[in-house]
DNA sequence: TATGAATGAGCCTTCATTCAT
DNA sequence: AATGAATGAAGGCTCATTCAT
């Protein structure tokens, strides 16, 4: 297999990943895709047989590429916690900005077919259990020393996640009349990035009775 | 026509709903939403022409369900304005659950179809623009007041937002593995919204800078 | 059965008849031929059955009137041959006129379905075979005296219907150019049917050879 | 691509060509074309995408044909003009012969077809008019010199049409008793075709008043 | 490896016709 | 008599997949 080969095997690769993203397993066609990569038809099929086999190679992909960020989002650097949290959000968002699909094609793909889900199921409960309980714990340390209030992990994860994507969800609206006038979108989400890290900041922070 | 034939008519419909709320339009096929409906293929035609005729039936009444509900959101009671926010969010919560498909419904086939958009485009100016200066209006008095800290209107409307629809995104994903021990999901839920507003709160009260 | 049930009966007869004369039976819908009698789809079928039935009348009805109107150029008023002749093409000329879409209709429907033209055949025979002959005879008759050249009496006959029938089909075509400045369609189909007959006239006419 | 392939492609389109030729677009289903020419109906298809497109390639086709025969018709080859008309109107005539059912093609698709005459309505204006025009020239000419009679081109051309075409119209209905006895088809037309060319000759010709 | 050709299955839709009332 | 509802059959078309070369 020379490069040629592998260039269009990558080729296709990444324009099933483009349709894939952009409109779903079912929307997407293979004859669109193949056209899209510059291949005939059938060279599709002759290097990935099924479109399913063709998604699920793209699927398989972005599920490592997210649990890759999340990994990294989680690792330890020596720094305070709140900074930390502070830090690992902003990566988050930039992460999110990257791409910009992923979410989508996530809950679509992955949340909202049981089928699918089941399949990741036990790799989710290997995976993300351990680290959630890590992090609780860390937590319970933290709000033990006086640092932070008390909070549930998952609870914290939710509302970092919540914030960070939904963002992304609302922005077709927001574009079209949402961006204050004389702000860049890239402004705009720049603004976004500190708004949720200052309202993370503020659940986390002690502080008295919310009694008002 | 007597009750039964109002009963296919609907029963149509109700599949049809469930159906593209599931799938989204391309999916969805009308010999599966027939099947569902328990009528023949042809019935489904007979009634409503086209797959796009009936997918647009659904649409509407679930955009004008989504209207109504924001601008029900957005009365004035006579309440003191945090209150009117917790209350309001609350609302806004128990309405998504009711509405577990909605989000993504509006997300996928309304927010990132640009034709679709392109359609409600003029009435959202008309609509939202005028609410978005209203709560705008609002803020800025009670923060003058110091009752607040001031805050962007649309900034504040969409940490709402994510609070409160992204939770039902990551829903299958934290039924798997995230729910307390013990703990109903209409626990969980109750929980939830607790939390959001809490997190809303506290960003909307007056404080120190956040210097830690 | 009431008068307006003869109405409602005979406004479907005569949305067939205006559809099935402008497309021809295939490209004919009963349902639109119902829309256009301003009666139930239902209804048409309740009243003439099928497709092919209600068809069959409007054929048969224009068959009829084809007879009736061929016997009628064919009488013999006490009048000279060639007047005669000329009298009887004006008025085959103007029958056209009162009916322009039947030659298409006889053409397409008729002439060109082998199997219908068969149902016709034996009729045909009946009917035509001694006119034509009796035409013949006059015809040599006339001859003979010389009062006119030789001719068959198909020849004749086809050269006429050519002559008067054709002008209709390519009257789309003359609408769009052909028809000199400042001259109606009336007065251009008024100056036609001269002209038919002048060409007859001169088949007709006894004259030394056409030797040029 | 070997023969066998292309002769698929072809058959498809000679099916196509014979159905479309014979009952015109409504009546002429797709996969009784596919049949007519072996092939399965998805094969038709893919190599014409619509039924639409592959009608077209057939009438495109035709209208070249019919253009480019008018065209030839109308060269101008030194020699008389009554004997090129007589020419002219044979080689007509032998034109139609060949492509018995291309004027109740024209008639039925283009002529009555609003939309379609409308496209070809600009090309038709620039190629008939001025060919009208200068056989008007000609005419007027042979006129002054004495040599015919005054006739409009328009009115001339039509005639020649009607005796040409209207004859193959006719010409199921003639097949059933109009060729006299011992006459082979051939024949008959050989002798239409002569007729029809007298016929023409006659009206042209000089002559006195037709005041019989 | 590469591809034009080929196909079966299925989708959306229309339509003539029948049925129940 | 009248009609809304219902349906089987068929039509046009797409698409993932396979085949022959």
């Amino acid at each position: 297999m020379n490069t040629d080969d592998k260039n269009k095997e990558q080729a296709i690769l990444e324009a099933a990943e483009q349709t894939f993203l952009e409109k779903g397993f079912e929307a997407s066609k293979t004859t669109q895709i193949a056209a899209r990569a510059g291949v005939t038809h059938a060279m599709l099929h002759y290097y990935y047989r099924t479109k399913e086999n063709l998604f699920n190679m793209v699927f398989d992909q972005k599920i490592r590429l997210l649990k890759d960020s999340l990994l990294t989002l989680l690792e330890n650097p020596e720094m305070p916690f709140l900074e930390r949290i502070r830090i690992g959000m902003g990566a988050h968002f930039d992460f999110i900005v990257e791409n910009p699909q992923l979410p989508r094609f996530v809950i679509n793909e992955l949340l909202f077919k049981p089928k699918r889900l089941a399949l990741v199921e036990s790799t989710l409960n290997r995976v993300a259990r351990p680290l959630i309980r890590k992090a609780q714990q860390e937590i319970d340390l933290e709000a033990a020393r006086g640092a932070i209030r008390s909070i549930d992990a998952v609870t914290l994860l939710l509302d970092i996640a919540s914030l960070n994507v939904f963002l992304f969800f609302a922005l077709p609206l927001i574009r079209l009349f949402a961006i204050p006038e004389g702000m860049s979108e890239k402004e705009f989400l720049e603004m976004r990035k500190r708004e949720n890290a200052e309202i993370i900041m503020c659940r986390l922070k002690k502080q008295p009775d919310s009694n008002f």
